[in-house]
DNA sequence: CCGCTAATGCGACGTCAGTTGCATTAAGAT
DNA sequence: ATCTTAATGCAACTGACGTCGCATTAGCGG
């Protein structure tokens, strides 16, 4: 057991200087959003020497990586409204809320993302958690005989919430909480419809 | 006509540095993708000197802009294949392509977007041409009674194009040219659902 | 052909992100 | 309490990016 961490040492002040580090990231994202952060800021506002910052988390991207971790949800499941429509709106609802935040993390890690591969990776991995965790959606509205069996869970998924990130992240166009649900029921509409075509 | 250019001078020696800087960074973006895309290599390898693409192209960013609107199109109109699920199958196939291509300058654009607001600006434009261009398909779908007069062009373009932007983009998770048409049918067939919907 | 001047070439400079070698501090073990 | 050594602090360095002042070139009008 003393061998699980025979060289490292997460010892009382590594473990706040990155505290500091990290509460310093998240004003100065609060402050002057992603573009404004910069490691000289973040280890001046969090007191800690810029030298440490760049071995730590060696770039801005690191730092919202590590971010992201620390405020990671490993409990997270998607909601149980009893219908696809309502658990796609709600899962809609999550990410419109997440997108519109301000500031918005997980807008600074998308832009992060086309800077640094780690960032891209973080990303990918924290989404095809999201997306696989709400794969439940689709296998309960099978098993209520909403959907046919071979429905793709992942295209299904894609189908609700694509549009919003495309509207809001690369069209960069504003838009009200309802489309985000028009979006879901769309998806809805368009997953029963198949299964219409293909029994007719 | 004559004062159409009062101080300018879009001469022979001008128009030729500018095709040298643009074939220079198609080449370079080809080679290093945009990442590996810099100001420096662009001007050595174009043979103009630094400060010049500095002076005239200011960023990384403009130099994709520049490109990009060299390369447009404004003679651009959507298929018309007598369908709203052939109009958009073929819509998304023209996304999917610009996508995949290798290399991407639309990838590379949207990279750039996150950096510098007049890349995203630039992009906007394009798009929200693009898109607005994009909406006779639903208006004839309208005229041929295929959906209600009160469908949102947009919405539907997004409900069918999004989904393959936030899959190759964002996700990072490739596909089949097969699923860009699913996609297209997914939101025709949804807006059609609605149709039923309303009128039931 | 000649003069004007915009556009480009050119070198030097300033700035800043990121790195490196060494000194200092403090966590953890004895 | 003492020792060992990660982890951090510190200062100087490197190099790339971008800028500036001035010299040179080459459109364009006469």
């Amino acid at each position: 057991m003393a061998d699980a961490e025979p060289a490292t040492r997460p010892g009382g002040r590594t473990a706040r200087v990155r505290a500091d580090v990290l509460a310093a990231v998240e004003a100065e994202l609060t402050e002057h959003g992603y573009d404004g952060l910069t490691i000289d800021g973040v280890a001046v506002r969090s007191g800690v020497h810029r030298t440490t910052v760049y071995r730590r988390w060696k770039t801005v991207a690191g730092l919202l990586v590590d971010l992201l971790n620390a405020g990671r949800d490993d409990t997270w499941v998607p909601a149980d409204t009893g219908s696809l429509e309502g658990d796609l709106i709600a899962l809609n609802r999550e990410v419109y809320e997440a997108l519109t935040a301000n500031p918005s993390i997980t807008q600074a890690v998308i832009a992060a993302s086309f800077r640094t591969p780690e960032a891209a990776e973080a990303l990918t991995e924290f989404w095809t958690d999201r997306y696989s965790r709400s794969a439940v959606v689709v296998q309960r509205a099978i098993d209520r005989g909403e959907l046919p069996a071979a429905t793709d869970p992942h295209q299904l998924l894609v189908t609700a919430t694509g549009p919003i990130y495309h509207q809001l992240v690369l069209l960069r166009r504003p838009m009200p909480p309802a489309t985000a649900d028009h979006y879901a029921r769309a998806a809805a509409v368009a997953a029963r419809g198949g299964l219409r075509s293909e029994h007719a």
